[in-house]
DNA sequence: AATCAATTTCAGTATTTATAGAAATACCGA
DNA sequence: TCGGTATTTCTATAAATACTGAAATTGATT
C-alpha cells in the first residue's frame, strides 16, 4: 500500500459532496457532469468540476469525452482497495 | 451505512499524520501519546494532540487513562468497517 | 462563420485545517 | 504539599480547501 496515494483518495472521501459523488457513480456505470448536478441537486458549475477533481488525481474516477460532454465513472477496483463499504 | 459519519472516518484518514498513527496502532495493542511520538518521530506536543482529536471523535481510536498516561488503542470493527485495507 | 450547450479555468473571498509555543491540568511520588 | 512528568487547552499564524460568478474553451449545429 502506497501511503501517499492511500493519504489522497480518503483525503478525496473525506468531503460530502464528493462522497455523494462516488456513491451516486456506485449505482450507475457512468454519469455526465449536468446528470450528476441534478441527481446531488447542487449547481452544475465551477464546484462540481473542482470536486471532480482530487477524485480523478486519486484514481476513483476515470473520465471519458463523447463530443460536449464528459463522461465520468467510477474505477470499482481503487475503490475495493480502499473503501469497499462504498461499493 | 451513516454518511456523516463516514465522512468524518474517511477525513481523519486523509492525512498523512494521522494516516501513520492508524497504521502504527493497527501493529500494537495500544500506546501512549509520548510512545506514538517517538516511533512516528514527531515532538509529542500539541500538533499530536490536534490530530488524535478527529480519530478519537469519529470512532477510529479509543483511549484509556492510567495515571498519567493515556493509551490509545485502534478500533478495529470501525476501520475494519471503513477502511480494511489499513489493517 | 455564428451560435449554442456543456464544462472548465480564472480570480477572489470565505472557511477549515495544520502547526506550534506557552500556559494549564491531572496525576504521581517524595 | 511540593516538584516532576504526561498531556491537553489556549491562542495565534500559516496553509490548504471550498465556494462561486464570470470569462474562456471545446465541440455540435445551423
Amino acid at each position: 500500500m502506497n501511503d501517499d496515494i492511500a493519504v489522497k483518495v480518503y483525503k478525496a472521501l473525506g468531503e460530502s459532496t464528493r462522497l455523494q459523488i462516488v456513491k451516486l457513480l456506485a449505482g450507475q456505470s457512468e454519469l455526465a457532469c449536468l446528470e450528476m448536478a441534478n441527481q446531488l441537486k447542487v449547481p452544475a458549475n465551477s464546484t462540481l468540476t473542482h470536486h471532480l477533481k482530487p477524485l480523478l488525481d486519486c484514481g476513483l474516477l476515470a473520465v471519458r469525452r463523447e463530443g460536449t460532454f464528459r463522461y465520468y465513472s467510477l474505477q470499482r477496483e481503487v475503490l475495493a482497495q480502499y473503501a469497499p463499504a462504498l461499493l
